[in-house]
DNA sequence: TATTTTCTACCCAAAATTGGGTATTTTTCA
DNA sequence: TGAAAAATACCCAATTTTGGGTAGAAAATA
């Protein structure tokens, strides 16, 4: 069975999901508390496979809680359940190492469902979660400028290096071509991608994802 | 009822898939095919709200259908099945827009959920590639160096100018002071980070989200 | 084959960056 | 209050980068 805690401020979700939870036959509820205050202290000797979070709570919140877990005890998998679904907590969250995020919701199925998941190694994204994580993901790697930018192979090159922040010299040895060279295809690069300096350049091509 | 249309080259899997998203109550299937060559053609006589599309299919793959229907048709929903579970078709995918990702497997239910959950807005994705796609987030927002650089409010927000690829002058004007100023900012900056020119420092101020 | 593109390499001069200092004022903190 | 840290500003000289050229091989393409 996967041992579970909860962590929930409502007094009615807590004893209802806790009740829930604990009637199901792969799931062993280990403790139910109302904050986090004493989350490493619980952990350690609950010895849970999955924490199911809530964010908001006194004391201490869901989020600060997670990372001291995922700090000390880096196996223990950590759900989020909240009503929060704007990007920042989102984010929050998941750079901070949720293995799933769960809307709260009515149907108590699904926190069952997203233990499982976790607990075998897997994520469990809400749908509206999963659509602003996509989102994110998307518009990070967007290419922002209409036209995309056609580089020749060694420009490809050249411009990986710089991304690497190295110096003409160190180009040219890593490509095994003059210095003089490397300053052409520099500025070549500098011509395609509108901009007149390395900064310049290296942040364009990350974010871009030239390279 | 929800319009589908399917893309799947395995023959098996496509009648036995088609059969079962017709016997449902909620689905439309409105056609299945077995590659992607007239994708623009079906999509636009088809009209479907949700498209099922393999990625590995003959003539075509089903990331380029996906990306033309995108570009020609953004409201039509893309639901990418496929056996790969690799970061790098994962990321092709969701960067080219897919609303959702399923592995492939035997419980056709799934299908109808990730379809559904689509249709109303959201994204499905398999809980393994739920995992790979957290993962992959907290990679690009984790502090891969041991040892936290503490830099000062000044100097993190030369380096965050630093980081839009700004010049000594640029980022003086910026700040409101001097450009000698800057430049002892950077010297010292360059210190803490162990670097010795703006390329350098850029990449490993993003690397490490020192901004 | 002819043509275009890519890769190579060099010239020059202006501009910017870098590294070594010193030093004063402001803030912060014990 | 007093000491330490941060922010400010300037000096100088060496180095690097940048922008403007030209131009000959090599490779790809029509």
């Amino acid at each position: 069975m996967i041992r579970v805690v909860l962590f929930e401020d409502n007094k009615n979700l807590r004893e209802s999901l806790g009740l829930f939870l604990a009637s199901t036959d792969t799931i062993w509820l280990a403790g139910s508390y109302p904050d986090a205050r004493d989350v490493l202290h619980v952990v350690k000797t609950m010895n849970p496979d999955v924490v199911l979070m809530d964010i908001q709570m006194p004391h201490k919140s869901g989020i600060e809680a997670m990372q001291e877990i995922k700090q000390k005890y880096p196996n223990v998998k950590v759900l989020i359940q909240t009503v929060y679904e704007d990007e920042d907590k989102i984010f929050q969250a998941i750079c901070s190492g949720a293995n799933g995020y769960v809307i709260k919701n009515p149907h108590p199925d699904v926190y069952v469902q997203a233990i499982e998941e976790v607990y075998q190694g897997g994520s469990h994204l809400s749908p509206n979660i999963a659509a602003k994580v996509l989102a994110m993901f998307q518009n990070k790697y967007v290419i922002s400028e209409p036209s995309y930018i056609e580089l020749t192979q060694r420009e490809k090159q050249v411009l990986a290096c710089m991304t690497k922040g190295m110096s003409y010299k160190m180009i040219a040895d890593n490509c095994d071509i003059k210095v003089g060279t490397i300053h052409s295809h520099i500025k070549n690069i500098y011509k395609k991608l509108h901009v007149n300096s390395a900064p310049e350049a290296v942040v364009k091509a990350l974010s871009m994802r030239l390279v």
